[in-house]
DNA sequence: CTGTTAGCGCGTTCAG
DNA sequence: CTGAACGCGCTAACAG
């Protein structure tokens, strides 16, 4: 109801516009006393500057996006907290876009973030084809743009990752460890960084140790039908490397309705990032993501560029490094 | 780089820069021929209206703001899925704060919040002290405002939650059930509306069934050492109702120190969101939040309130059910 | 140290 | 149906 403005601040103290923005914005040409005068009014009436006037103005929005494709996942909300958390140190706000895998939204998005709107993007990018120009059209309107996790290997501009190939491969070589020679993988989409990174990974690991292969006991894109089919095989793997968290859910589930019992029957390795780690079924080997370093990082590397006014110019990648947890410490 | 406004569009056209707005607002007095050559022209030169100006004219920036107390928690997490879905619907723009239960920054953001920057906001408030008066200045700027989870109960203004007292009183008698008589009850903070609510639940069970309410068995705020104590203790409980799904962690955590066996020595149920509960380890009983439909409907009641110019006028409480599961099938 | 003036990019009168 | 002019609230350039 009281939209209390500028003028009206400039009026009660018989002042110029000018001087109370000044003022409020401690401007170095102002006196202290009547920098004094002016916030003691603006406390007094909750005085808030217009952010779109000022936006305007300034050509700045203090507002960053970050867009992923999916929310409901522990790896992206620990993501959001650690971004948060370095926004709110450089009193950024944070827009939040969810793309549900789909790169028609995605692209939708970015569009939407072309013209003021914010003055940066942090993007892991949706699973979906690969068409990327609605990335190189940010760039082009020279916003800075930072990659986490699922990046995007053409684009010139920072990326914050995980040794996903390399997780993925000390993942395997745990279960060949203990034993199993028939694993296998469960991904969820390969049009992705990560995806790829982590199926090499297993490849190589499987392919090193001497191990075969079987294309039956690879599915990119895990989903129940082929899941129950793989393990009520009469030669059913040993042994299943979960790409994502949701694959390992889906082989519980139908683990539970074949009566398959884990670890006995089936050993699961799993990428699973819950920080409730405590509460997970014991019988799970997990290998978990830095997410919320990920998160500050990707969030720094940006605020890096604005500062510098330098937008997407350098590229370089920073590799974080995930762990492996075994739970069940005296099973048997 | 390329900053194309409306200005320039209408260079190019010939048109007035106002024939070009109302062209691309779909203003009835423009003929369909020449907003045909408006959009084309818009398209191909990748038009994007600036924010700023335009939020700044019209007086609202189809944005809101959602402010929680955390993230890195699946009820929350949840939640967030369920606005941004109603928020896409409707073409809004949807801002993130994470107060980390700290009542000053809440009031902070609150007030940041005053002045256009949003059109609306959803809250589900720290659990810190409760001075409300940055909700009221909220209010009094006339910004529609919607509590979920953590509602306020003297603010006029809608409010979805859930049967707290009632799931909290059902999980309470499940223990009980079992054959449990020394219930112990972990909660996190007494100063928002569940926290209350959970432990009246509980005091009521208990009761109700003749139970004796220990007050060594009642920590309002879960921690290590005094769950530690408790659970060493010679006379521990049999069973424990923890409030939030942290406690639950934490309980396990120190009963796995102690070599203190769940559910055998311990039966343990829990508010807990996770949506990978085949995940979940089965000893643990869980009573879970529909917290993305929390998110949904908290969100229509804004939109609601938006629609109708309407704020803060009603106060409806909407209430939702949460479901309680338990895992073991068959242990014993 | 302070006031005056001129836009930022857009939507919206008011004329034609 | 279209154009010219004004102003949203604020900051920046130019005076004094």
């Amino acid at each position: 109801m009281k939209e209390v403005n500028i003028k009206q601040l400039a009026k009660q103290l018989n002042l110029a516009v000018s001087t109370v923005s000044r003022a409020l914005n401690d401007s170095y040409e102002i006196g202290a006393e009547t920098k004094k005068r002016v916030r003691e009014l603006a406390r007094q009436l909750n005085y808030q500057p217009n952010p779109n006037a000022s936006n305007l103005r300034k050509r700045s929005s203090k507002t960053i996006a970050v867009i992923i494709p999916e929310i409901a996942n522990n790896f992206f909300t620990l993501v959001i907290d650690g971004i948060e958390e370095i926004a709110q140190e450089n009193g950024f706000h944070v827009l939040i876009y969810i793309t549900h895998e789909n790169n028609a939204k995605e692209a939708a998005y970015c569009n939407l973030l072309r013209n003021g709107r914010v003055d940066g993007v942090l993007i892991s990018m949706s699973g979906e084809v690969n068409d990327i120009s609605h990335i190189n059209a940010l760039i082009d309107s020279s916003i800075p743009l930072v990659f986490f996790d699922r990046i995007c290997e053409e684009a010139k501009t920072p990326k914050i990752t995980t040794n996903d190939y390399q997780s993925a491969y000390d993942g395997t070589l745990h279960l060949i460890n203990k034993g199993c020679t028939q694993i296998a993988y469960l991904g969820i989409s390969q049009t992705h960084s990560i995806g790829k990174a982590r199926l090499t990974g297993y490849m190589d690991a499987m392919r090193n140790k001497g191990l075969e292969i079987k294309p039956d006991f690879i599915i990119k894109q895990s989903n129940y039908p082929q899941i129950e089919q793989l393990l009520s095989s009469p030669n059913r793997p040993q042994a299943i490397f979960a790409a994502v968290e949701q694959a390992a859910l889906q082989c519980y589930e139908v683990a539970a309705k074949l009566d398959l019992n884990i670890p006995n029957d089936l050993k699961v390795i799993s990428f699973s990032n819950l920080r409730t780690a405590p509460l997970l079924n014991p019988s799970l080997t997990t290998i978990t993501q830095p997410a919320f370093d990920i998160g500050r990082e990707a969030a720094k590397a940006l605020f890096g560029l604005l500062k510098k006014k330098f937008s997407c110019m350098e590229n370089e990648i920073i590799t974080l490094t995930s762990t492996l947890v075994e739970r069940e410490s005296t099973a048997g």
